[in-house]
DNA sequence: GTTCTTACA
DNA sequence: TGTAAGAA
């Protein structure tokens, strides 16, 4: 496991005309999704003006993404939470099973992913290979160990 | 200067 | 959804 680092993220605020400027979607649009209950700023007390997590331009991306597209609003947001759905199981299965990758060729970013022992069988292993060829799997015999 | 709400096109 | 107005 490889990833747990990654997840340690400061939570960064940012305003709606920063969020607007960031996503290209308008402050009017913005508070308006948010009324629908479709993007959520983070609750305050306080504060007159809204604020969010930088993760949120993330789903307001993909919102006008699939708008861009020709969804409807509702249909782009249910589209844009099923691919964050779907992100997270394949972050899920990247972050446990990627053990370790070596970079074979840094300049076309070719390389080879280490995917762990193959289930049922402790003597061989699984690799993820990006070369000139594309992305393809290969199976090899567990490499004898150094120590 | 930016954001908010409300209202109208 | 854009734009305008007045207030914060």
């Amino acid at each position: 496991m490889i990833g747990k680092k990654l997840s340690l993220k400061a939570d960064v605020i940012v305003g709606i005309g920063d969020l607007s400027k960031m996503t290209g979607v308008s402050t009017r649009q913005l508070r308006y999704w948010e009324e629908k209950g479709y993007i959520q700023a983070v609750p305050s007390k306080k504060n007159t003006t809204r604020k969010y997590k930088f993760e949120m331009s993330y789903k307001v991306q993909a919102i006008k993404r699939y708008l861009d597209q020709g969804y409807t609003l509702a249909k782009s947001v249910e589209q844009a939470e099923e691919l964050r759905k779907k992100f997270e199981i394949w972050k899920k299965f990247i972050m446990d099973k990627v053990e370790k990758v070596e970079i074979v060729d840094a300049e076309n970013d070719y390389g080879i992913i280490d995917l762990g022992d193959l289930e049922g069988d402790q003597n061989k292993r699984v690799y993820g290979v990006v070369d000139e060829n594309g992305c393809h799997f290969e199976v090899r015999r567990q490499p004898d160990m150094d120590k």
